[in-house]
DNA sequence: CGGGTATTTGACGACTGTCAACGCCAGTGG
DNA sequence: CCACTGGCGTTGACAGTCGTCAAATACCCG
């Protein structure tokens, strides 16, 4: 019933169905992927600028990412937004354990996207199947956790500039990792607009604008509509204060 | 340096292996509970102001939190620290995924402090016997996951006197929620320094004096050594934008 | 009582937000 | 083909929150 099967290029793979394995999640258990692949809905093509999913919805589904950028973001009763994180093709998405009713965050496409979805019950179900998979999940969470202590440290205490160079370095890196960049890539796919850019950093939109300014004048970027390339990668990391955690 | 002690008539259960349910976990699953009794360590004493693990160090140890509070926090290259969340009894830290190897965030007692302790490798063959202890585990990750979330809305969009208030509001909330206050209680313990309640906010100590005096010269709070009282909750609640979320 | 820690206050400056306006570009419809 | 429109990026002027530096006071514990 278990398989194990090589890595292989090919990166998006459904995190809770992998027939391949990915960069993310690289000790893939696959002994639940029959149940899980007979569960999963067929996928399904997200327009950019719509929500998958909204702060406050009856959590009865999860997601897997396979092509395209969301944004995770929360937002309170004035409307202001924060954002919590960029999800790339590959990102396991919307799980809530069992009991918990409602979702706390919203999901918004940034680009066209692709995912398939999974009825939460039957995750819950298939988890008292196989401990593997719920291994794997406690595998995604502890992810995110780390990667929301560290956008916490940056927006506690850290510089505009410091913030935005982080989350640049952050996103080149989670794309080098899953072979969605060539290991010698400069450039990559930016589709975030500054707008976006703040919610992710805790900063207005002009001030984004500033800061970008500034990172271009000091010859560390160079942006063009939707790319981006770094040109000073090492100022990047340095200035960001970026640690890979994964 | 591990020292027996008795059992104690409180509210503070294990979360893994909970003799009586407390308010945080109410649906409890117990179908493992002699097997985590056999594996936990016997309860032990932290002093104030000590770690109880520090952040890089590898993953062994996960606990449960009996009596005390501890901050967990994580601080960067500079020594600039950011609070994550005060630990109070009932909470579970430091749980790891099997396969990571480090742990990203240190806990330090804020008060004295008790806590008996599991290994990793213990959990992790556990939770393969027991569907219902995993699916506990990710109901807790998930708690941690919704509260970091309110705090990424507060660091990245909240003036400092509604990341106080908001401190201060969900503290309250807790305690009350997992009986540690009466229904009707007003005041509460508060052994946070007033660095420490910077630490939680991304605020300097100073500037975190002198919203704290605003907070009390507007009749919301009155504070005496180790001791708050709030005199006005509802302006609290309000300021601080809190909305229960367990 | 003494020494270290925590709190408090003042003065000053920097970082970031707010308000407002303009330009650029792509898509749309005439 | 061109004017129109809406979204996004850009820039300036100004204000305010918050950080920094420094020092004085209050508090706790041995």
């Amino acid at each position: 019933m278990s398989k194990f099967l090589k890595p292989r290029a090919q990166p998006t793979q459904c995190a809770v169905c992998p027939i391949r394995q990915n960069a993310l999640f690289q000790v893939v258990p696959v002994s639940y992927i029959n149940d899980a692949q007979s569960r999963r809905t067929d996928q399904y093509h997200l327009p950019a600028r719509r929500l998958l999913y909204e702060e406050g919805a009856p959590a009865t589904m999860a997601y897997t990412l396979y092509e395209g950028w969301l944004m995770l973001y929360r937002s309170d009763s004035e409307g202001r937004r924060q954002g919590l994180r960029v999800a790339l093709p590959g990102d396991f998405l919307g799980y809530m354990p069992p009991g918990e009713g409602y979702i706390h965050h919203s999901a918004l496409a940034i680009t066209n996207a692709v995912v398939c979805g999974f009825r939460q019950e039957g995750l819950h179900e298939m988890m008292g199947k196989h401990p593997d998979l719920a291994a794997h999940i406690t595998r995604i969470q502890a992810h995110y956790m780390a990667s929301y202590q560290s956008a916490m440290l940056g927006l506690g205490r850290k510089t505009a500039e410091q913030r935005i160079a982080f989350l640049i370095a952050e996103l080149f890196h989670r794309l080098r990792k899953r072979r969605l960049l060539a290991e010698d890539a400069t450039i990559m796919p930016f589709p975030l607009t500054q707008e976006m850019i703040g919610d992710m950093t805790g900063l207005t939109p002009v001030h984004t604008n500033r800061v970008m300014r500034r990172l271009r004048l000091d010859g560390i970027l160079r942006v063009e509509r939707q790319r981006l390339e770094i040109l000073d990668l090492d100022a990047l990391v340095r200035l960001g204060e970026f640690v890979e955690t994964e």
